[in-house]
DNA sequence: GCTCTATATTGCCAAAACAGAATATCTAAG
DNA sequence: CTTAGATATTCTGTTTTGGCAATATAGAGC
């Protein structure tokens, strides 16, 4: 019961499924997700941390970054079976679209290093 | 985006979820799962509500009693997948097994009209 | 060692969520 | 139309959540 309430809080706000949205089609680094959704550094960290809890996504370092990519689902039916779904799931969501069309113009070296 | 985060709120709490679980077995009046619970009537209310809003459930007049039952899902495919889901899902739960065993001895002629 | 830079953590605030007590509403029955 | 019981709504206090600023941590490179 606790895991599966956790994975459903994960999925609570709107900032997270649009991460997962994201993660859909690369993988991602935190100031990446943040340049995409546009909210402070800590709050996608937050986020992350959440999202991380649940099992839904993995984070890999590499170097000074810090990659974050959809989890495999092998820990928890139900990460396994909502992230498929998630799959079509909001294809044609407004804010979805917007943000999957403009992921190739955010790559990190573009992004950080300010 | 909005419809599926509120659905995903609404399973956002145990007690919600548990609601669920025993609506699987047969349709509840709201002083019966008060009872089953263990919760304040308001509170009961206010969770049918929630699940109501994000169409997880149903209600229907009944005299002075309000049955509630599961929905069919028409209304949302996230609806839909996850009632379906929630089949299998949490069936071995402690806590629902607890629930779904004294559900018998549950019966609004019992309980109410104190 | 020191300096950047990416990320995590902490602290704080406003808004939302959960709980119950008290109250209001509705309906059946007299 | 008055009462009694089932449910909904309001109110209030407490906890949780989402956001950001400030700070701490970690790794790469000098």
């Amino acid at each position: 019961m606790k895991d599966f309430v956790r994975v459903m809080k994960a999925l609570s706000d709107p900032n997270r499924v649009a991460i997962i949205k994201m993660l859909q089609h690369r993988v991602m680094c935190v100031c990446e997700i943040q340049a995409a959704l546009g909210i402070a550094q800590p709050t996608v960290s937050k986020h992350l941390k959440v999202l991380e809890d649940a099992e839904l996504v993995t984070s890999r370092k590499d170097g000074v970054w810090v990659n974050y990519l959809l989890s495999d689902g092998s820990g928890s039916p139900y990460v396994a079976t909502v992230l498929g779904n998630l799959r079509h799931w909001l294809e044609d969501d407004p804010q979805v679209v917007e943000l999957v069309e403009k992921l190739p113009t955010i790559q990190r070296e573009n992004i950080c290093k300010k």
